[in-house]
DNA sequence: AGCACGCCGACT
DNA sequence: GTCGGCGTGCTC
């Protein structure tokens, strides 16, 4: 081969740093071989990184005398293959993410640093040099001898459980005979075949009720890749569907990915799958360890555990031979990621059954307008389970209009009288309250003083458990104040109220009743929701008052009645899709209730009975709901039948972000075509937040395709815009959240 | 992100 | 006269 063009064949390289583009590198001087999915030390200015290598023998236009060589090759094998490479670059060009950070993002902590890959082969010994010569040496040491004729048999060496097994105890011998330098520590390579993996068995498998069969059948029947919606109501059974087709799908030697939106749902469907999946599960989510994810990855990687359930980061597992991707409670926001590189795992999940050319599975008893309108328009099968399984019944959804009603602590006469019935009856209560804290503010009443924070644009919430203002915006924590800081009047007063609050009146009401509030603050310590959650389960708490954390999928069978005691922002909210989730949260809370033999009964307080949407939601249900809803999304050209990109700036200064999306704007503008359209640049929803200034420009576009080729063309133009150092900016590529 | 280079104030 | 402020720009 001549040299020029031998010097032209390079590394391409995904660095771990926030570089947008790949950079090229030489192969390494002597020669250690280099393939796709290693890492590699690389040179980096006069810095030293992490980079893995995204192609290698690719042609460059850059000049010679530029192109450095990598300093050393970090791995012996691909950590990442040719499939999970082309998929994480793919997530990092349509959310505009920095392919360095996406595929070094989807690595363990440790394997981000120019750490060798753990070796985990067992430790061991093998001889070195020439055992015969050592005879002599040895004539009084028996136990040596024959510890080193067994040694000397096997020149790969043995592991420790193996010389422990045909010698019994001989550390003792071993450490001599290493000081002697006739023998050396090392790694015993593993078998070549893994032992098989025994498969799944369906151990008390109920029996599937029609729908769910038919269900099992449509998917089990997809060659290929397929998108299919499992809508199914609370309690129509969708995890049987998931194990049936689990099941199958490990049965035909395929590993399968299950994503869920919470941590806390984790531990339910982890105890579900392993009392009937038999094959290896891993579990991936931000509560563990540093160690215990790595293994998991590991596990997953190499694809030792077949089955592999996790929150949304899951999604950039490596996984070898996927055979199926399920996506439960495929609505939940929290599949979402909100900082930094901006992804929908449930998107991805789609990507990334297609790649792998294999059925997805997206399950939800409330689905999002975006899937129902891919599912209507064929895009996807939309299977449903309308009946819940066994012999529960649907819960009644009572409205009581509180306009003009005295309540006690946000709770109407008309609940408290059914709080009463039921509990006399000796059955649970559960009561929702998406508001944690005592009082959402604190006044005064003399000279009217609220707890604003001094950051946002927000008031601070009274915390009186913990004798603290806080702002849920910023963090900010203020001691709670003994009198008016402004006029110094002792009358101060808690306006509205949160679940801490709820929970005193409760107390008072219901004297010596075991009650549980379950938010944010009262399960702060590990553990602690999951206890609270079993003790709700085996009925010792009588009262179950809580915020969001208990709106999912948890069973309650004790729960006769569901109090909602505020929903209103929903059905007013300035984001459009707030009447979308305001509906999904109703109907998860609602499937809390009567999930066993007892019926249920939804009460739920409203100050807007006659709100259109919410007459249809509570009168013909989700699904006409969600009809009206993305009628109306149609008539304002809003998602699902368009799609955005929001960017976002904030600065400390004043006018500084929008004045620079500003310069965004005019920078877009001639590179965009006409049907794109520019909303902004605009002050955000809560303008101040922790001190900056934030605004928003959001891009609008008819299709996926436009919207990615002016953000293509936009983006770096604008990172070479001039901006002042103090002002941040981010891209956010099919934004949940318009604020 | 680092880490340079690069032009204007208070110190040995 | 220098040490250093962080503005700007690059990293194969």
């Amino acid at each position: 081969m001549p040299a020029s063009s031998r010097a032209k064949a390079v590394l391409r390289v995904a660095v771990a740093a926030p570089l947008s583009e790949l950079l090229d590198y030489l192969k390494p001087a002597d020669g250690t071989r280099v393939l796709p999915g290693m890492r590699v030390l690389v040179p980096l200015g006069r810095a030293r990184r992490v980079g893995m290598v995204v192609a290698a023998d690719v042609p460059t236009t850059l000049p010679a005398e530029r192109i450095k060589p990598v300093l050393s090759v970090l791995d012996r094998e691909p950590l990442l293959a040719a499939g999970d490479l082309r998929f994480l670059l793919w997530a990092a060009e349509y959310y505009r993410g920095n392919p360095g950070e996406a595929l070094f993002g989807a690595l363990p902590l440790r394997l981000r640093r120019p750490r060798p890959s753990l070796d985990d082969r067992p430790s061991g010994w093998r001889v070195c040099g020439e055992p015969e010569t050592a005879a002599a040496e040895l004539r009084r040491a028996p136990r040596q001898r024959e510890v080193l004729a067994l040694l000397a048999k096997a020149p790969a060496g043995l592991d420790d459980a193996t010389l422990r097994a045909r010698l019994g105890d001989c550390i003792a011998p071993l450490r001599a005979l290493a000081g002697r330098g006739l023998i050396t520590r090392c790694r015993i390579a593993a078998p070549a075949e893994p032992p098989p993996t025994p498969l799944a068995i369906q151990a008390s498998a109920p029996t599937l009720n029609a729908h769910q069969a038919a269900a099992t059948a449509a998917v089990e029947r997809c060659q290929g890749f397929g998108c299919f919606l499992l809508d199914g109501v609370t309690g129509s059974g969708k995890t049987e569907v998931y194990l049936r087709l689990i099941d199958r799908a490990l049965a035909a030697g395929r590993q399968v990915l299950v994503l869920v939106p919470e941590i806390g749902l984790t531990p339910q469907l982890h105890e579900r799958f392993a009392r009937r999946v038999t094959a290896p599960i891993a579990v991936l989510h931000s509560a563990l360890s540093e160690t215990e994810r790595e293994r998991g990855w590991r596990a997953a990687a190499t694809g030792e555990a077949r089955l592999l359930l996790g929150t949304r980061s899951a999604v950039f597992t490596p996984l070898r031979n996927l055979g199926l991707v399920i996506v439960d409670e495929e609505h939940d926001m929290s599949l979402k990621q909100q900082e930094g590189f901006r992804y929908s795992a449930r998107d991805l999940a789609v990507r990334r059954a297609q790649q792998a050319d294999c059925p997805v599975l997206l399950g939800s008893a409330t689905p999002s307008l975006e899937t129902l309108h891919n599912a209507r328009g064929g895009r996807y099968r939309h299977l449903r389970l309308p009946q819940r399984a066994g012999t529960a019944v649907d819960p009644k959804i009572l409205v009581a209009d509180i306009r003009a009603q005295p309540l006690e602590t946000g709770l109407s006469h008309a609940l408290l009288t059914r709080m009463d019935r039921e509990i006399d009856a000796g059955n649970q209560v559960l009561l929702f309250l998406n508001r944690r804290g005592f009082s959402p503010v604190l006044t005064c009443h003399d000279c009217g003083w609220t707890s604003e924070c001094p950051r946002c644009d927000a008031r601070m919430t009274l915390h009186r458990g913990r004798a603290l203002l806080l702002c849920h915006h910023c963090g900010l924590e203020h001691a709670q104040p003994v009198q008016c800081p402004y006029c110094t009047s002792p009358d101060l007063r808690p306006l509205g109220q949160g679940t801490e609050r709820v929970e005193d009146t409760l107390r008072q009401r219901f004297p010596g009743l075991p009650l549980a509030r379950i938010d944010r603050d009262s399960t702060r310590k590990r553990g602690e929701l999951e206890r609270l959650l079993a003790a709700a389960q085996r009925g010792e708490q009588r009262i179950l008052l809580g915020t969001q954390m208990l709106a999912k999928g948890h069973h309650l069978p004790g729960v006769t009645l569901v109090g909602i005691l505020d929903l209103d922002h929903g059905l007013y909210g300035s984001d459009f899709r707030a009447t979308e989730r305001m509906a999904q949260l109703l109907v998860q809370v609602a499937g809390r209730a009567g999930r066993a033999e007892r019926p249920g009964t939804v009460l739920l307080q409203t100050r807007h009975p006659q709100h259109p949407m919410l007459e249809l939601l509570l009168g013909e249900g989700y699904g006409a709901f969600a009809t009206a809803a993305l009628a109306e999304r149609r008539e304002a050209g809003l998602p699902p039948f368009s799609h955005q990109a929001m960017l976002r700036a904030d600065s400390p200064r004043e006018q500084a972000a929008l004045e620079f999306l500003a310069q965004v704007l005019e920078t877009a503008r001639p590179l965009a075509p006409p049907e794109v359209e520019f909303w902004g640049p605009a002050p955000a929803q809560m303008e101040r937040r922790a001190g900056r200034i934030r605004a928003q420009l959001l891009l609008q576009a008819p299709t996926r395709a436009l919207l990615q080729g002016v953000l293509a063309r936009l983006l770096p133009a604008l990172r070479a815009l001039r901006r002042p150092r103090e002002l941040r900016w981010s891209i956010d590529v099919d934004p949940q959240e318009n604020l």
